[in-house]
DNA sequence: CCATAAAGGGTAGCATACTCCCTAAAGTAC
DNA sequence: GTACTTTAGGGAGTATGCTACCCTTTATGG
């Protein structure tokens, strides 16, 4: 019975942890997902090394800066803008409502929605902030030639802009 | 008093929202490390679509791959392997030892250390979700060309090797 | 006008990903 | 061997980023 011997291997060999799968992706770092994990989790470490003394991190600030302009918005706009969830995108303003860096109104014209605006002190604070988080932007690709820096941009927009639809909180401008 | 009058407006200018700053990283999606959340929050997205209904994360199954080989290690030095920091690793460990994906055990050797280790069932799951996580990899990266891929994957390894020390986690091996 | 659908928002709950502070065990110095 | 430091882990607390469900208001179709 040579032959059923085999077939019982090839069935255990299939479930084997050792099976030969598809080799592209089997090791972690050659997963592009996993490298995008570990380059945001680095930023959001050079983000806090810069800005950490300011008590805000990477989302707070973006949201700041997409209200920088002293345009007003309802929170769902607002998080879209910035490319959070609206549930995420409203923990977010309650926490800078509450440090007094924008407002939060309930709009006239739909009851339904608040209207966000950034405070004198929230502007203050952009203009405090942004010299250290355009050097935490720097660091990230510092490691990178001017050329490569160019070319990793161009390639991280492409792959942003064309997959954008597979996140649940797309951007909205850009 | 005309010169009076230009200072303040200087003065008011410097803290005004339309400030002009350092141009470059004025743009949400000038900023690298924006971008680089952004295609995180994408993969995810792509993730959980192609495995949402094996009821798995991205990192949960990063870490049954790095236990795929049966090695045995700490939950320390396992999270060191995915990435992670120690207090993210142990609660990933607890929802999959839950799931009896893997098992944890006391070290006789250091009374300290948890050893895990990936359980039979847990050996299937990783050759089930495996080609799941292969396309939502793929997919991930499809719409660059294949030179573009290539250059990509380049570029942000290079970026994460260099910066490794800046993540709170940083990678083990690789 | 009225029923229904869509949109803005809220709460609850879960999963990463950290912080800080604590305990216990192991290693090191003297 | 005793004191000091380091290491593995636990617990509490915070921030992002989701899902799911519910309520209210607005818009739409007849």
């Amino acid at each position: 019975m040579e032959k059923d011997v085999k077939i019982a291997d090839l069935l255990e060999k299939n479930k084997r942890p050792g099976k030969v799968r598809s080799r592209k992706y089997r090791e972690l770092w050659s997963r592009p997902g996993y490298l995008v994990r570990r380059l945001h989790q680095i930023h959001v470490g050079l983000f806090t090394e810069e800005c950490g003394d300011e008590d805000i991190t990477p989302v707070q600030f973006g949201m700041l800066s997409a209200l920088d302009n002293d345009e007003e918005m309802d929170q769902l706009t607002l998080s879209t803008a910035v490319g959070v969830d609206r549930v995420s995108g409203a923990d977010v303003i309650r926490r800078l409502e509450r440090r007094g860096l924008l407002e939060r109104n309930s709009s006239e014209k739909d009851k339904r929605a608040k209207l966000i605006k950034i405070t004198d002190a929230g502007k203050m604070y952009v203009n405090q902030v942004s010299p250290l988080m355009a050097r935490a932007q720097a660091k990230l690709v510092e490691p990178l030639t001017a050329d490569e820096r160019e070319e990793f941009l161009r390639l991280i927009k492409k792959l942003v802009d064309a997959n954008n639809k597979s996140s649940r909180a797309p951007m909205g401008s850009a």
